[in-house]
Formats: structure tokens, sequence, C-alpha cells
DNA sequence: TATTGTTATACTCTATAACTATA
DNA sequence: TATAGTTATAGAGTATAACAATA
């Protein structure tokens, strides 16, 4: 039988879009001396604390070993806090500082600034429909 | 001054989408014992062939010695071609063969069955103007 | 016995450098 | 001398295993 003509995947077009975004990214964060996961950290804590290390991890989908680095260098900079929870001595209670919101709005708004190389090439209604759609694609449950 | 609500970051918002793609794509590219660089590679010679590795990586974003164990494979189990250019004997003319390009359609047809996981949570109007977006996003120029 | 955080180790993936054969 | 392809090596990023402290 004869072939229908295909789309691209998602993730063949997503792919090559991402690894563009993320150099894109890497000079405004390199400007501000804060890692990709790092940034990830601060975003993620920008909204609530989080009780351990272990949840943060889960919640930016890496592994609790590999961000102890980036845990260690927010902290010396003052940019998050790691109070033991005194419910609790094993836990970490985790919280973004005044300062590291401070960081965490700067690098983002140029981040945002970037983008619009991408974002300004579409008319209002796609580009509404496209991140309102991204956004609920994105926050989907993975089951 | 006061802050105003941002949106995420696209990165932000692609990263965790592509990882889930991408865990949903391996079982079906093991299934069909492909590897996803060899899947890739499929996919770009599906539309015309390519004289030489160095030009394919580049199509691809990827680097030209890290390819070199896929198109072996591929060649080995007949999916891909790979002549000696009579113009330049340095060179190797690559094309997909019959049975790669079916091995090729039968692996993307089952991947975009399982995209619609995604896809299927979005009406009409949303996934047209997504893909649309995400394939000019994709395939611009990196300027 | 299980869990939190940590360190040390191994593994995977990718990039760099060096080589050959052609041009 | 430059380029296409290849191989070998080194580096970055990540995951796995083992450990101390606490529950």
């Amino acid at each position: 039988m004869a072939d229908k003509p295909r789309r691209p995947d998602l993730a063949a077009m997503l792919a090559p879009l991402l690894r563009e975004l993320i150099s894109a990214e890497e000079p405004v964060l390199a400007a501000h001396d804060v890692s990709m996961w790092g940034y990830v950290v601060l975003s993620a804590l920008d909204g609530s604390p989080i009780r351990t290390q272990a949840a943060l991890a889960a919640a930016i989908g890496a592994d609790k070993t590999r961000i102890i680095r980036d845990l260690d260098e927010l902290q010396e900079r003052g940019l998050i806090e790691r109070m033991a929870d005194p419910d609790d001595r094993r836990a970490r209670l985790l919280a973004i500082t005044d300062t590291g919101r401070a960081v965490k709005n700067a690098v983002q708004a140029e981040i945002q600034r970037g983008e619009e190389r991408w974002l300004g090439e579409l008319n209002a209604e796609e580009r509404r429909t496209f991140l309102r759609v991204l956004g609920r694609l994105a926050s989907r449950e993975s089951g």
C-alpha cells in the first residue's frame, strides 16, 4: 500500500529546538555565574520551599546525588538556605533566599528576552496557543 | 518594583517533555533493534541520499565521529547503502534501502501512535497550531 | 530495617586528536 | 595542503553502590 505523507516525530522537532534554546541560555547563565541545574533549582524553589533534597531532585527530574554540588554552591553564595529540619534531623529544608530570587528573576528575564528570537516569529494567536499547549503537555502527569 | 508573573522558560517546558517522549520511543526502537541515532539517520536519508557522512552528521546535529558505529550497523543490516563516490573516492554516498525505509516507516508509525498520548489531549485547532508552530521553530535557521 | 544526605566509583555519551587515503 | 573517513583517547555528565547519621 502507498505511504501516507507523515509529519516528523515530536521528539525529532523538539530535540534540535531545545539544543538551540540551551545554547542561547548558556551565556546568560555564565554571565550570572549560575549552572544550568543551579538555575533549575532556583526556579523550583521559587514557588515554595521543599522539605528534602530527594523531593527537589524528583521535582526537577534529576538524580538526588547529582544536585548536591549545585546545592553546595548555591548555599555558599547565599542563594538558597539549607536548614536542618528540627522534626527530622536527616532532612534539609530547602528555600530560596531574597538574593537567590533576585538572581533567578534577572536570569529568567534575560532568557525570556532571548526567547523572543523564536517567539517573535509567531503571531499573537499562534504564540498564545503554542505556549498554552506546551505548558499543558510539559506539566502532564507521566502515567 | 513588583514582579510581574512570568511564564516558565521554553527550555524548562521542553526538556521534561522531550525526556518523556524519548522514554516512550525507547521500547519501540528496541523492539525494532534500531538505536536512537540509527533512527535519526534513517529519517534523514528517507528524504534524499546524502553525499558524505560529514554532511549527514551536520544535518542531524551530530558529530561525524559518533555516527560511524551506527552507520556500520545500519549497513550490515542492509538498512542503508554506503557506496564509494567514483568521482571522489574519499566520499561515501549514503542512501536508505527499501528494507531501511520499511523499518523506518514501521518505527515512525508506532512512535506517532504513541505520541497520541500527548496530542490526544488537544483539540483540533490546538493540535494544528501546535504542530505547525513547532515545525516552523524546529526548522528555523539558527543564525 | 528504612530513609536522608553524602561520597566514591563505574559507566555512558560525547568531543578531541591523531592517523590513512585520497584529492 | 586540505578533506573524508576512521580509530583511539580523554573528558563531561550521569547513574550505581556503599557509607554515616537518624528515624
